[in-house]
Parts: C-alpha cells; structure tokens; sequence
DNA sequence: AGACACAACACCTGC
DNA sequence: TGTTGTGTCT
C-alpha cells in the first residue's frame, strides 16, 4: 500500500544535486522503483538518513535493480561507500549488487568513481559480516580474534564427540543422530526459542530426549568456547549479544549511516534482533523482501520478521511495493498468482506483466522417473535446436538427490550441467581432511580439526588422539606440547614426519599459500592408502592449491570457504569454465535470485511438494507452497511441472525400490487447472493398452521358464 | 586396550 | 550413500 507520504517524496526527489547534472540513470525505473531509490535522500540538503523502509519486492520485479540503484544513489549523493552495510543472501548476490552499483554510479558520475568496488567493503551474508565484526571486537567481548569457523559438519562432529563423553552414543533406544541434534540446537539458537518449545512442534520424534538433549547443548557450547571455535550459529549470536550491549551497539551502529538488507523475508529472530540493536530507531535502514518467497522457515527465517518490520518503529516504516514483473509471460504469471492466491496469509500483492503470451505452462504427467528424465532431455535438447542455449535452461527439484535419474541421461547422452545445491566440492573427504589441517594449525586447540588429522595416521584411532588432544589442552603452547604428547604406539614411524608439517605450518616458515603444497606432500601417501581413486582426488586438491592462492591469508582463505563454499558439482570435477555452455541443475532453494528462459521443475507430486517428510503442520505446508511458487517464478517463457505417476521414495537399497503413486500436488487443485495445459508423455498410443513400448521387444514365455526352474536338472535357468 | 572391518539403518532444503 | 553401533583381530 503506497502512501501520500511517499508520493510527496517521489516529487520532491527529482534529483537536482550540485555534483549530478543529470539522473538519467532514474529514467529507466518505474514510479515505485524510483520512490524506493530515493526515499528519504534529499540531495539538496546534506541529510542523506531518512525513516525506515520496507520495499516489498515481487519476484521479477526488479529488486536487484533497484537495490543496486539505490546504492549507487547514496554514492552519487555523497554518502561514504564505506559507511554502507550491505547484506544479501549470499556473498554471489553481494557481488553482483556491488558489480551493477558500481556501473551504475560511474554512468552517472561520468567515470570518476572508480575505486568505488574497494570502497563498499561492507557487503555480505549476515555470517561473513558477523565473523568481520567478532575479529575486529573480539578482545572486548573476551574473544580470541584467532578463533576457526566450524561449518555443519565440523559442528556435528563435535556434537558427537560430546555425545560421547557424555556416555549418551551407548543408551538402549537410539538417540538422535548428530546432525539432529545440531538442528534442535541450531533451531533453538536462530529462532530464539527453548528446548520444550521447539522439541514438540519441530521434531517430535525427538522429544523423549529432553533432558538429554539440554545437558547436551550445554557441555557443546562448553567445548566450543574451550576450543575457541565459533560454528555458524555463534557468528549471529556473539553479534546479537554483542550489540545487546547499549555502548557496543552504538559503536557498531556507529559506523554505518545506511543498512541494507536483502531477502529479508529469509532472516530469523535472530538476525532481526541484531538488526534491531545496529539501527533502534531504524533511521537508514532499508530492507527488501517478498514474503511469498520465504522458504527458510527450516533454518528458523521467520515470515513474521517483514510482516512486522513496519510496526517495529514509530513513526512505522514507509512501505513500497513492486508488482511488475519484467520476468515472466502472463501465463507463467496467473498460474504462479493460482498457486499462491491459495495461500493462508501473505502481503496482498499480485504481480502483473505485459509479456503476453498464447503459451500456458504445462503439467507434463510421465510413468516415472526415467521417463521424465528422457522427456526433459528431449526437450532440452528441442530448445537448444531452436537456439537457446543450455544456460538458459534450468531443471528444479526439491532435494538433491531427485535429479539422480536425469543425471545419468544427461551423462549418457553427452549433455554438460552443472549441478546447483547439495553435495559440495569442499564436502569430499580428502578436502576437508586438507583443510582440517590448516585450521589445525592456524587454532591448535580446535579438537575436532586435530582429530580428524591425527585418525589420518595408520595406527591412529579416537583413543589415542584424545589423549594427545588431552594433553595440549591445557598447555600455553599447544604445539610445543606436540612435541612432548605420547606418541601413539602404532604411529611411531609416520609420527616425527607428521609433527615436523605441523610445526613448519605454525611456525609459518612455509609462505602462504605454499602450505597447501606442504600439506599435499605430506598427505599424498595416505591419500594412496586410503582411497582406490588417489589420483582424481589429488587433482581436486592441486585445484584447491589454484583456489587457495586467491586469498591473501591462511585465516582469510579458511573463513571464506566456510562461509562462502563454491557451491556447484558438475559431472566433471571442478568448477566449470564461464563460456562453457551447461544446463543448471539447481534445488530450488539454490535457484533462488536467478531466471532461467525454460523451466522444469521435477516431481511436482505429493509427497514431495509438499513433502511428506514434515510433521504436516499448516505452517510447514504453507512453506511447501511457496517453494513451488518460488520454483515457478523462476521461469521466462516455457515452463514444465513434471508429474511422474510413480513416485520412488527416497528409499535405497535396504527399503528395496518402494515406490509411491503419487498423485498431483495439492497445489495445483482442479479449480486452478485451467492454467495450465496438460499433457502425457510419451503419447499415449492406440491399441488395447497405452503402455509402455521403448522398442521391439523379443517374446519371451516366461511362465514355461518359471515353471522350468523347478524341474529336476534344470539349475541353469 | 584400542584400531579396524562389518552389518543395520536412515528426516530434505543451506549460511 | 554415509553413519552408527558392534564384533573381532592386532
């Protein structure tokens, strides 16, 4: 709902500063784009920090843009790039913020800024900002500045290693993995919620360990502050409770005149209370969102976060809302609306377009998973013919695991992608081993790095590398207690060498990022031992070595990478060449922020959109719906839902090929089918039954042969 | 005692 | 496929 107020703005914001003769750069935005740029900055005058805003930004509707737009105009009007905080969903989508701000400032100011990029050097994630943040104030807040990030699975193994002291991996019924645990935990800290809140409703199958599960937090936080390890959660709480402080909140607040937060509709309690305490009074802060695209409720985002912002102040927060989408055709538009007009509560908002098209999306019904793989290469490869290329084209699935199947077609058919989301290059265990020994010796009292590197060593179990760890606890200087730890008896060969790497790392004799190199050398020989495919691995790890020497410091490269993790796979190794051309292959929590000509998004079944994972509660569901609104929208011109008949759950080996019906999601009613156009595939065919028939098939009569296995001497069959 | 091999079993999405 | 607990071998 737009107001008198901000109309006045828009009028009185025709830019006429003394440095800019022209905004010919305000020229291509729309009213309400161009009242979100300027609101609140009034070039005459040097007060550049006005009242709250909230833009509600449809997806499509240009939000990169006007964001960008808008912190280019800050430049242009004067405002200290480095007084800016600038925080996105991901450090891609700062940098691409950063990249069209810059472009846009220099057109405007005729080429003179050009050590614009350098100079916002405030934009991130929430996380990498926090981590910046604790390093600067780490001694006032009792914190040692050398402390190693922990990324999921470093978190979970410390998890566990608690787990087991704490005596609570031997309890007759099975207690919860680490990584569930982790999530309780991680749920409790980013929602900002307790144990008996959260156990109930989120993971009810866990509530029987209460009591387990609080004692276990607890010796887990304690181990981490021994540690002087930080995981992702801490990097917000530390900030939050940083900034809970008046003076330190002041300090921080103090340094930037403008905040600007991204994707709003995906932080947490956490994140707000943090934002909340930088900006009490929410002068210059700006933050974009749509809350029909919130899908992180899992990660403890909180659609209520962008609901409530306005009201958090007073006088409350000026809101703008953007309802053309530049994106998608008309039809793709009016089923995405379908879809999410069916949703409990949301923002009335409904974006239009004026790319009108005869063309609806379709809802493509194939018997299963094989043939939505074969119809979607086939498609692909129509497009391509007709001119578009592989980049422009993108298939979203719900989880990872679902593009299994279309994988191995498009290996098999020579068809390059790039797969988005899960699985990670950093993931594979010879890089994190690599990497384990780097934060090793950068923060020799993170247990779990030690751990790891030590069980490396043939001979080397749990046991005896928590006595060596025992041991350099307590020491000032662990490393020098290295030295003088018991030796693991069955280690004793590969022992000297091992404690001679660790000693040149620390001592920083090798130059960064020749520690890498050190590193592998010492590493390659268990590398052999370990693993039948040595020599594939050793090529990701001459490629981390390529990686690594972008970064100027050990900590620097370290911190970078947890936060930040290059996030594609590929059917071949390595990050792939930008002119290359690919298809994406992207979960659709990946493909968030990105447009793609033709879409298809795979499964759109019940069972899996929405899941049948969840507890089925409404709030879960109505997350579910998002996501397939998210997944359509992504989509320009063509856009496919495939709906296989039957349904593998992702059941493996030990369930047998258990398979569902499925049916099509309850997202799609029959009262909004006229949508879209539906379709079956292959083409059913005329005769006395529509099934299946990939090629000539020989005749085989298998009752005689069935029979013939029971027959004396008929073994062989 | 402690390392290592083996057999059940499993809750996604991601900073 | 990876993880977790258990049984066996050095």
């Amino acid at each position: 709902m737009r107001t008198k107020q901000e109309n006045r703005i828009v009028g009185s914001n025709t830019v006429k500063g003394p440095k800019v003769t022209t905004a010919t750069y305000l020229d291509k935005l729309n009213v309400e784009q161009r009242s979100a740029v300027v609101h609140g900055i009034d070039s005459a005058t040097t007060t550049h920090i006005g009242a709250p805003l909230l833009v509600i930004a449809g997806a499509g509707s240009g939000k990169t843009s006007t964001l960008a737009h808008r912190v280019a105009h800050l430049i242009v009007n004067g405002v200290d790039p480095r007084r800016i905080l600038l925080m996105s969903f991901s450090r891609r989508a700062a940098a691409e913020m950063i990249r069209r701000a810059e472009r846009i400032s220099v057109q405007a100011m005729g080429g003179k800024t050009g050590a614009m990029t350098d100079a916002l050097t405030w934009a991130g994630t929430f996380h990498g900002i926090g981590a910046r943040l604790l390093r600067d104030y780490a001694e006032q807040i009792g914190l040692d500045p050398a402390f190693t990030i922990h990324d999921r699975e470093d978190s979970a193994d410390l998890m566990n290693l608690v787990r087991h002291e704490l005596g609570f991996s031997t309890t007759e019924r099975r207690f919860p993995t680490k990584s569930t645990c982790l999530s309780i935990y991680s749920r409790c800290v980013n929602t900002e919620l307790s144990l008996d809140d959260i156990l109930p409703t989120t993971f009810p199958w866990c509530s029987s360990w209460e009591a387990e599960l609080q004692h276990l937090f607890g010796a887990y936080v304690e181990a981490k502050q021994r540690q002087n390890v930080l995981d992702y959660d801490d990097l917000l709480l530390y900030w939050a409770q940083m900034v809970s402080e008046p003076a330190l909140a002041e300090d921080i607040g103090g340094r930037f005149d403008h905040v600007l937060v991204d994707e709003y509709q995906d932080t947490n309690r956490l994140q707000s209370s943090i934002l909340l305490a930088l900006k009490p009074g929410g002068r210059g802060l700006t933050v974009v969102g749509d809350d029909a695209q919130s899908i992180y409720a899992f990660r403890g985002a909180t659609v209520r976060n962008i609901l409530d912002f306005p009201g958090a102040f007073s006088p409350a927060a000026d809101i703008i809302t953007l309802e053309q989408n530049y994106r998608s055709t008309t039809a793709i538009l009016a089923a995405a609306n379908g879809v999410i007009g069916l949703a409990k509560e949301r923002f009335t908002k409904n974006l239009w377009s004026n790319r009108t098209t005869e063309t609806l999306p379709q809802l493509v019904h194939v018997r299963d998973d094989a043939d939505q793989a074969r119809f979607i290469v086939e498609r692909v490869l129509e497009n391509r013919e007709a001119g578009m290329t592989l980049k422009q084209q993108a298939v979203l699935f719900r989880t990872s695991h679902h593009s299994g199947a279309l994988e191995v077609e498009l290996t098999r058919r020579n068809i390059p992608f790039v797969k988005f989301g899960g699985l990670k290059f950093l993931d594979s265990a010879h890089i994190k081993d690599v990497i384990a020994v780097l934060r090793w010796a950068e923060n020799p009292r993170d247990r779990v790095a030690g751990f790891r590197v030590m069980q490396l060593l043939p001979g080397v179990g749990p046991t005896s590398a928590a006595k060596v760890m025992d041991h350099m606890q307590g020491a000032a200087d662990p490393i020098g207690a290295l030295g003088d730890a018991p030796t693991p008896p069955r280690a004793r060969s590969d022992w000297t060498h091992f404690i001679e790497t660790i000693r040149t790392l620390r001592s920083r004799s090798a130059i960064w990022p020749g520690e890498l190199e050190l590193i592998r050398r010492w590493y390659e020989p268990h590398l052999d031992r370990m693993h039948d495919d040595a020599s594939v691995r050793l090529a990701d790890l001459i490629q981390l070595e390529q990686i690594a020497s972008g970064y100027p410091s050990r900590e620097r490269f370290l911190t970078e990478l947890t936060l930040d993790p290059p996030d594609a796979t590929s059917d071949q190794a390595g990050v792939p060449l930008l002119d290359e051309d690919y298809l994406n292959l992207s979960t659709i929590h990946s493909a968030k922020g990105q447009e793609f000509q033709s879409v298809f998004v795979l499964n759109v079944v019940d069972g899996c959109m929405p899941s049948d994972l969840g507890t089925g509660q409404s709030q879960e569901i109505e997350e579910e719906r998002r996501l397939l609104y998210v997944a359509m929208t992504r989509a320009k011109d063509d856009l496919h839902l495939m709906i296989p008949q039957r349904f593998f759950v992702h059941g493996q080996a030990a369930y047998g090929d258990r398979h569902v019906y499925a049916a099509r999601t309850r997202f799609i009613p029959n009262a909004i089918v006229h949508l879209f156009d539906m379709t079956n595939w292959p083409p059913a065919v005329a005769g006395p039954t529509n099934a299946k028939s990939i090629g000539p098939v020989p005749r085989i009569d298998l009752s005689a042969r069935i029979r013939g296995m029971w027959r004396s001497g008929a073994q062989n069959v």
